[in-house]
DNA sequence: GCAAAGTCTTTCATTCAGTGAAAATGCACT
DNA sequence: AGTGCATTTTCACTGAATGAAAGACTTTGC
């Protein structure tokens, strides 16, 4: 929030819900207001115009916390809706064949956001959630997105301090741009343990009918499956299948 | 939109977005103003605020369509993510039982709204789609959720004029009101070729703790499938599993 | 049970951001 | 090139927004 600056009335009542997708689930007023940095009383009636709207609840406690309405609209979303409907079976696809998670993942600003995510049951339980963010350099999905993009994006990436979530993260720019490249030959990654111990990332990309990647599958398995080559295949061929259901007549499978 | 009344900022704004719950997946701007009865000037200022939030995003031909921020944000609603994080596995058991399609739906006004959809490859095409409304009168999961609601909320209801989709849909509140005491004493419900022809919506209640209808859960399968009365028993114990994911207790699987 | 602290809600004089008719500009079609 | 329609810009005017402070409510600690 810029202190001082002059902001419309739409810009801050925006500015109140955003809050959310950084927070915890539900938060009180007080909460709000601190983290917009608005005056207690100007919150209040931003989120009441919220309320009233449905994009925010008020639970039992006084707590508030993202009401459906939000969701409602926004999967009203063009790109969303075909790209999901697209990749759904081939979701289902690595469900059955991994019994593990299956995940679709999107580029926003620098990070990559879950669109998609099912998981089998008694599965390895992940960090990620549907809605979330997560930084690229440690993710499969985000390795994809990363090395499908243009060249001043990655070296604006590569600017940025890259934290280091376990032994096996990846950070130094020269090796990310290496494995950038690699993964731009083979169109595969595989991430094993580098946002979170036990468990490996397995991605490959999805183009839509101009040739361009908009999204990232992945399947995100056990350690101890780690000896299965078979899982590289299916995500290929997932990341493939749904890339011609979105248009793609290229190719991209076999490295 | 209450023309001549005052309208705070917020609402407008709100108003404008709303408008793509209803509508085309693209508008344009006069397209936009007309539907939120607003002047021309003053709805560009909104769609540019959305635009610049990420909101809406605006199309190589000049229209306008929703972007991916509002969902982001609306899809952290708690509500949402339990329901569907214990939906899931069994919409899975579902598709894979039916190999047809299968539905998550909750009340929103007096309306049903999609929350989840999955469907088989080459399955039974669908009216209906994640994010959208449908009467409850008509559709399986409308029935299922209209009978587990207050007196007073089927009373109003049935107050509305109930449209007859096929030949098949019961709009006479008196057979409606029939049918949902029946539904309350079986827990689920059969609806045949009553929103479109050709299909056939089986669904259950979903339960939380508290034993409140949160949801329903449905297959809707081909006529073809008619027959097939193992269909109902995967519908009821998906509705069973998914309550008691969300912490119910009791017990309405046998009739 | 009571007092203190914290949170939420209301009030209203002041102000500043919002407004929209009309003009200007852009775009598509004939 | 001309026409019609859609979008963008301008700016005098105004009405909605503002937030400090008081009041009301809730929670916590003794």
């Amino acid at each position: 929030m810029l202190a001082g600056k002059t902001r419309s009335v739409s810009s801050k009542l925006l500015g109140v819900i955003e809050i959310f997708t950084a927070s915890d689930v539900a938060l009180s007023l007080s909460d709000i207001a601190r983290k917009s940095d608005l005056p207690l009383a100007t919150t209040l009636r931003f989120v009441r115009e919220w309320v009233a709207w449905g994009g925010l609840i008020r639970l039992d406690d006084g707590r508030y916390a993202v009401g459906t309405r939000l969701w409602e609209v926004g999967v009203q979303a063009p790109s969303l809706q075909s790209l999901r409907n697209a990749a759904l079976p081939f979701l289902d696809d690595l469900l059955v064949g991994t019994r593990q998670n299956a995940q679709l993942a999107i580029l926003q600003g620098f990070e990559t956001l879950y669109v998609e995510k099912i998981s089998a049951r008694n599965s390895t339980v992940l960090m990620s959630r549907v809605g979330m963010r997560l930084p690229l350099h440690a993710t499969g999905v985000g390795l994809v997105l990363l090395a499908n993009s243009g060249q001043n994006y990655i070296d604006e990436y590569l600017e940025l301090p890259l934290k280091k979530y376990t032994a096996c993260t990846v950070v130094d720019p020269r090796q990310v741009r290496q494995r950038l490249a690699s993964i731009r030959v083979t169109g595969f990654v595989r991430a094993e343990e580098e946002l979170h111990s036990g468990v490996i990332s397995l991605a490959a990309p999805v183009h839509d009918r101009s040739g361009r990647t908009v999204a990232a599958i992945s399947a995100v398995v056990s350690v101890e499956q780690r000896n299965d080559r078979s899982l590289d295949m299916m995500v290929r061929v997932a990341g493939l299948g749904v890339s011609r259901a979105l248009g793609f007549r290229g190719s991209r499978v076999a490295p």
